[in-house]
DNA sequence: TAGCAGGAAAATC
DNA sequence: GATTTTCCTGCT
């Protein structure tokens, strides 16, 4: 189906899906093309306008909107995170950048993946896993995959997992989708606490054990920030660290900077975690997760 | 808690 | 072409 949506509220649709928070876009002609919702949506920005062909019903306007989060009010975000020069900078080049509403397994399963790997290479072991375990279907004579099923993942073979690419990886996605598929992981409850006792509960600290093999700090962090909708929720990989290093060396406690300076690599040990993400959720406040997309996207762009 | 391995693709040289 | 790096976590 064809459909149009009105914006009232500023938005960049390029800059949104090349942000790297989703990772099963792709531009294809004039359209963004991607598998959401188990249906093919394409989506191309005309000035305050968004056109869409969807192959459902639904996935119809008011999907697109909450998608987006559209009615979301970004101005007031965007003024609530712009607290010095860099942020501003970043915000700026970056206009109408939105955080997306993702699928929480989806968004779970693609961020196990994204261990020491970068965007293209996530991608491509996000397809092969689609194309291997998720359902077909056509639209508009071309094949598709929705992503797969936790149980289609619990019931592979580690091996054949291995075959699409993964690596290490393979044996944790297996065990994160089993635990999905037994209803381990209650999204729900995970999504209506508040930030640290949710990151608490999806790393199961509240219940004394570790269910989730292969989610880490920054991991659950991805997944609070892109499908849960935790707006404070600051995922720190190493782009973002070097970029707070650079702008934001009050932020970082002396011991992690002499650290960061002395070995050059980016690579912070369990507590340092931990004690940054604090102190950066507290100097940007309740929206900083938008504060961190914009800074990754300001950093990567200089690279 | 600090150090290291992991596994393959992309980026860089 | 070889080497380094890569949106990190688990183990020792």
């Amino acid at each position: 189906m064809e459909f149009a949506v009105p914006l009232s509220s500023p938005f960049s649709l390029e800059h949104t899906l090349a942000s790297g928070q989703t990772f099963r876009w792709s531009m294809r002609g004039d359209w963004w093309c991607g598998v959401v919702g188990g249906e093919v949506l394409k989506v191309r920005q005309e000035g305050d306008i968004l056109k869409c062909v969807s192959s459902s019903d639904a996935v119809g306007a008011s999907w697109v909107s909450d998608y987006f989060r559209l009615d979301e009010d970004l101005e007031h975000v965007l003024a609530s995170i712009s607290r010095d020069e860099a942020i501003t900078r970043a915000v700026e080049r970056f206009y109408g950048l939105r955080l997306i509403r993702q699928d929480r397994w989806e968004c779970l399963a693609s961020f196990v993946l994204a261990t020491n790997a970068n965007i293209p290479r996530i991608a491509k072991m996000v397809e092969a896993v689609c194309a291997k375990y998720g359902e077909a279907f056509e639209f508009e004579g071309e094949v598709y995959h929705r992503f797969p099923r936790p149980q289609a993942l619990a019931d592979s073979r580690v091996s054949a997992l291995r075959g699409c690419g993964l690596g290490y990886r393979a044996p944790f996605l297996k065990k994160v989708a089993a635990s999905v598929a037994k209803g381990d992981v209650d999204f729900g409850a995970v999504a209506s606490l508040p930030y640290e006792e949710s990151r608490r509960l999806l790393l199961r600290e509240l219940f004394g054990e570790k269910v989730l093999l292969g989610v880490g700090p920054k991991v659950a962090d991805c997944v609070l920030l892109y499908s849960c909708g935790k707006d404070e929720s600051f995922p720190i990989d190493v782009w973002i660290a070097r970029a707070l290093a650079r702008s934001y060396p009050w932020l970082i406690g002396s011991s992690l900077m002499a650290r960061l300076k002395r070995d050059g690599k980016v690579r912070l040990a369990a507590g340092d975690y931990a004690k940054l993400s604090a102190s950066v959720r507290g100097y940007f406040g309740e929206y900083a997760g938008y504060a961190q997309q914009y800074l990754f996207m300001a950093i990567r762009s200089e690279a």
